[in-house]
DNA sequence: TGTGGCAAAACTGTCGACAGTCGGCAATCG
DNA sequence: CGATTGCCGACTGTCGACAGTTTTGCCACA
């Protein structure tokens, strides 16, 4: 929200019917409303929301591009499953994503930059301690976002919210598998640590171990409950 | 080229129009018989060929998460046109998943990809003797999307897709400043030397030079052209 | 009781139409 | 003569409808 890029929209702008369908089902959908695999009805969804069923396969196919629906022709869109490996797959990425940002941010590290950072590490430690896991997910997702954002490359920081789509997409598994506050907390200091010391080894060697204990606690999850699709 | 503009009747066979409207907007765009920064005008379009709204508005929602368009609420489709900032974004990003490629396929390297990536090399080098400067493009990007494939992670397969179409967006730009045809064989066999020693350094290098190249190349094409865009 | 096939229902892909909105042009006012 | 306001055409956002296809439900038959 606070990452204002600059963009002089509109002040008032009325939503696009699109957009809010988009944002219902996007909800909808983290919050495992609609489980994965599941078919979505256009006309029973646009009866249900009161609008045409235009503006619902816009936004459909709005979520398909971002991974959250897969669309089959002449049968729907389904609710799309990531299975262990696409998750590991999306980890990998997300390593390759951050490497390369927080790299690229230690060589223009700024005050404004390290400032913005700890005030959201902060945040994150609050939102930890509290009881909302969806929250805390989101505001660890926000730093990260933060750290892409003063990377200082806007399509660096565009293939990363794609990424975070599909994150979502296991959000409500994320919360329980959720690392403990005070574990969330020294990992995010120890990232600003390497990056206050300047040394490139040094960042990469703490997102490296950040990322890596993140994608631990989420696949071993999936692991678990057993997560999977089979499409034919 | 597949949609002629005012046929008779069977206009376009049906399969999927939506997809073949995406098509044709592609290649249109890619030849640039519309201009960066030029408006679609659905209605227009749509008449050309021979179609409702319906489809050419999904099309054009699909390019639009391709970055081939941006739409601008009640005002429609604009071309998109990458200034020279967001150009060096885009080849950044292409740095940071190749390097993170070529670094994992070195890890599992085996003769099915080293065959596959060398007759890729010579299809390129072939490709590049002649005087199709588009395929030469496309040649030069399949060698790096097997590369990609090979190693092993399909999300990080589909970045690269995500990325390659923003590239062709100033594809016959990209011809007129494509280097020579031996600095192309040379520089792709480098690649494959650097894997075939099994050095992450030196693959990293390797790639690092291919990229810094290309990326030199193409800037300085955007640069001369002045080709930027603002939007308000 | 299990299976195969047929008919009905439901759904998607596509279409033309309507209404609200945007940009440009001209008439009006200072 | 320049700035402002109201109007007009064009276009997008949204809608309901139709046709072809897929799924479902049922019945006959083994």
């Amino acid at each position: 929200m606070a990452l204002s890029t600059a963009a002089p929209r509109p002040l008032i702008q009325q939503q696009n019917l699109v957009e809010q369908v988009a944002d219902y089902l996007t909800q909808a959908i983290i919050q495992q409303h609609f489980l994965p695999g599941e078919r979505l009805s256009e006309v029973q969804l646009s009866r249900e929301l009161g609008v045409s069923r235009t503006p619902v396969r816009e936004a459909a196919r709005l979520l398909e591009s971002r991974g959250l629906l897969i669309s089959k022709p002449r049968r729907g869109f389904f609710v799309r499953a990531l299975n262990a490996v696409e998750l590991e797959d999306v980890f990998d990425l997300r390593l390759c994503l951050e490497r390369h940002a927080i790299q690229r941010l230690v060589e223009s590290y700024n005050p404004e930059a390290q400032r913005a950072l700890k005030q959201q590490v902060d945040v994150l430690c609050e939102a930890a301690a509290g009881d909302d896991g969806t929250r805390r997910i989101e505001e660890d997702l926000q730093f990260h976002r933060l750290l892409l954002h003063y990377a200082g490359n806007e399509r660096l920081l565009r293939a990363f919210d794609d990424l975070t789509h599909e994150l979502r997409l296991c959000i409500t598994l994320i919360t329980k598998t959720h690392e403990a506050p005070d574990t969330i907390a020294t990992s995010h200091y120890k990232l600003l640590d390497a990056l206050d010391s300047g040394s490139t080894d040094a960042c990469r060697e703490a997102i490296d171990y950040h990322i890596g204990v993140a994608r631990k606690f989420v696949v071993k999850g999936v692991g678990e409950t057993g997560d999977s699709s089979d499409e034919g």
